[in-house]
DNA sequence: AGCACGCCGACT
DNA sequence: GTCGGCGTGCTC
């Protein structure tokens, strides 16, 4: 008897699984399912059966044999078998791969100790359509989050957020069944995992509450997953193989198991206000809130009229008359500036990634966030000869600079407080005065909103010019979380040069910014009316890199004419950043039909090269 | 993918 | 003599 066996370790995609000869005296109790040990190379490690036939006659190879059977109740049921075998298609992993993320916990001295509940086979419920549900405060989301726990009978429900920090705010919601919740992340220790993993596997706890590897876990009767704060960009797992979005895998444990799923959130996505509308999802509610009192400073006019400072006229006057705290938004980190000419519009990019290039002001060196490396900073400027190269941009820490000089000259009471990623920031040291946070993203999560009575965001135009489908959807979700999270009487603030785009003109009406962006969308052949897939390849040698990718794009679209013309390929366009983890990289996007993707998927990761990277609905185009 | 193996250069 | 950097090859 021969048996096939997924060694439960990340292996590259062609090794599936792999033949075990099964001892005599184990072939009565060996099952599809089961964990078992096997031996692999020099080494020993655990395994799941997959099938078991019989010896054929081609088998005569020489075959390793299976040490034993660790637990006589199978660890993974027949569902998560084939679930395992979709998603290894979907986003071209080995079954070893996904194994391992579905049971990462297993510890060899440990694992026999545990016992193993069979699970029952549930009944599948008839297949309900994804249902959105829109709240506008903090209260109607805990109202929510409550209903969807007394709504469903009593077994598992998966609530998912796109970061760890949420989690704490569905805690609090949700204390009332304290008892009752498991939370799952990646932050886990080991000793944590194998612990919370058996509660989730035996159905120990009815409640999970994690990030997206959670909803790779083997559940032992999940009725329902519910996506909170689902347009997040987070809920997607970019890092590394595989690449699913949790969306996507919600789908086909929808279909496929009868899961019901609930996607939450404050400022739906725009592919979520298209699937309400079009009926594909059930909802309760989708009016979306408007941000009434929402100010936009033109900084054209300032300009013009001899401000060059990075607060506006009509900031400055708030903050001479603010007497609480204020915060400052700008999505740029402080330590550098970005260098340009101010005659001919040319910017230091770097040679090799096409980056721009930031000034370390310590040396006076231009230097590559990405490749770390340097060059001496121009005195003129290489493509006009001519004018003088200067700073533009402005950066947290310049900002930190010119608002010193103001509070000094206004005697203002506040501190200065900058929050970014390069800051060591510890809540604790919050000093007992009104503060001014000069912040990135990072910024968010520290905020005491109920202590801010003016919020600002000193320069978005770069958000508004990142050439990104989602670029213009990503900061109206940013506007929404401050109108979200801010004080109803708080001052708003948005400094722009482009105070005639769409979105500030949408900030009283919503569905206006939906429609248009949908409507750019439909016209340019994204999301929802596109299921978009990226490959991308990466070489040490730029030319080498290039002559493949290429070559490998004109073999597929000459397949694709032949046999799925309905597959639309684009030409291979270098990414950003082009060189990037010691390699250059090319990237190539097809266009599938929102009704076949989960096939077309399948076909199309069958015929491109073993060395792409594949990534079903990414969340850049450009960025890796 | 990840790990063992082996080759070679730099150190106690 | 031995530590360790990373190029190469292999996994039933």
């Amino acid at each position: 008897m021969i048996a096939e066996i997924i060694p439960i370790k990340r292996l590259p995609r062609r090794f599936s699984h792999f033949d075990y000869t099964v001892p005599e005296e184990m072939k009565e109790n060996i099952a599809p399912g089961q964990l078992v040990r096997i031996p692999l190379k020099s080494s020993e490690l655990f395994g799941l059966v997959l099938t078991l036939r019989e010896t054929r006659a081609t088998d005569t190879s020489a075959l390793k044999e299976v040490i034993d059977i660790v637990h006589a109740v199978p660890i993974l049921s027949e569902k998560y078998l084939e679930q395992l075998q979709t998603l290894s298609q979907w986003y071209g992993v080995s079954y070893g791969t996904l194994a391992n993320m579905m049971l990462l916990p297993l510890q060899k001295r440990k694992i026999k100790t545990i016992s193993l509940t069979a699970s029952k086979q549930v009944s599948k419920s008839a297949e309900k359509k994804i249902t959105f549900h829109l709240y506008n405060n903090e209260q109607e989301h805990k109202q929510l989050l409550q209903e969807q726990i007394n709504e469903s009978a009593n077994n598992q429900i998966l609530f998912l957020v796109p970061e760890i920090q949420y989690i704490d705010t569905l805690m609090s919601h949700l204390q009332e069944y304290q008892g009752d919740i498991v939370i799952w992340h990646s932050g886990l220790s080991t000793k944590e995992q194998f612990e919370r993993w058996l509660e989730i596997r035996n159905g120990e706890k009815k409640i999970i509450i994690g990030t997206r590897g959670a909803l790779l876990l083997p559940f032992f009767n999940l009725e329902k997953v519910v996506i909170d704060y689902e347009e997040k960009d987070n809920h997607k797992h970019w890092d590394q193989a595989p690449r699913f979005h949790v969306k996507d895998v919600a789908e086909l444990l929808r279909t496929t198991q009868g899961v019901d799923v609930h996607l939450m959130s404050f400022s739906p996505s725009v592919d979520s206000y298209y699937n309400v509308h079009k009926k594909n999802y059930t909802s309760t509610n989708c009016q979306i809130a408007d941000v009434p009192n929402c100010q936009i400073a033109d900084l054209t006019n300032e300009r013009r009229a001899g401000n060059a400072s990075p607060l506006s006229e009509k900031l400055q006057t708030q903050l001479r008359e603010c007497t609480e705290s204020a915060f400052l938004y700008l999505n740029r980190l402080g330590l550098a500036t970005y260098i340009g000419c101010n005659g001919c519009g040319w910017r230091a990019l770097c040679p090799s990634c096409k980056l721009p290039q930031t000034l370390h002001e310590k040396n006076k060196q231009l230097s590559c966030h990405y490749c770390k490396t340097t060059q001496p900073l121009p005195t003129i400027c290489p493509a006009c000869k001519e004018a003088i190269v200067t700073l533009s941009g402005v950066g947290t820490e310049t900002v930190e600079k010119v608002l010193n000089e103001f509070v000094k000259e206004h005697n203002l009471p506040h501190q200065i407080v900058r929050i970014d990623s390069q800051t060591n920031f510890q809540i604790a040291t919050l000093p007992n005065c009104p503060i001014i946070v000069i912040g990135t993203d990072t910024a968010f999560s520290y905020i005491q909103w109920q202590e801010t009575s003016l919020i600002a965001f000193l320069d978005i135009d770069m958000q508004l010019s990142i050439p990104e489908f989602g670029a213009e959807e990503s900061l109206w979700h940013l506007i929404q979380n401050v109108q979200y999270l801010k004080r109803e009487d708080a001052s708003f603030i948005i400094q722009t040069r482009e105070p005639k785009h769409l979105i500030f003109k949408s900030l009283a009406e919503p569905d206006r910014f939906y429609r248009t962006d949908l409507n750019h969308r439909m016209k340019l052949g994204y999301p929802p009316y596109k299921y978009l897939v990226r490959y991308f390849y990466g070489h040490a040698n730029f030319l080498e890199a290039k002559k493949v990718m290429e070559t490998s794009v004109v073999v597929l679209k000459k397949r694709l004419q032949e046999q799925h013309k309905d597959i639309a390929l684009t030409d291979s366009f270098d990414m950003h950043p082009r060189y990037y983890r010691g390699r250059h990289w090319f990237a190539v996007m097809a266009r599938l039909s929102p009704e076949s993707w989960q096939e077309d998927l399948v076909w199309l990761n069958g015929h491109i090269p073993e060395t792409w990277k594949i990534d079903p609905h990414p969340i850049s185009i450009l960025s890796p």
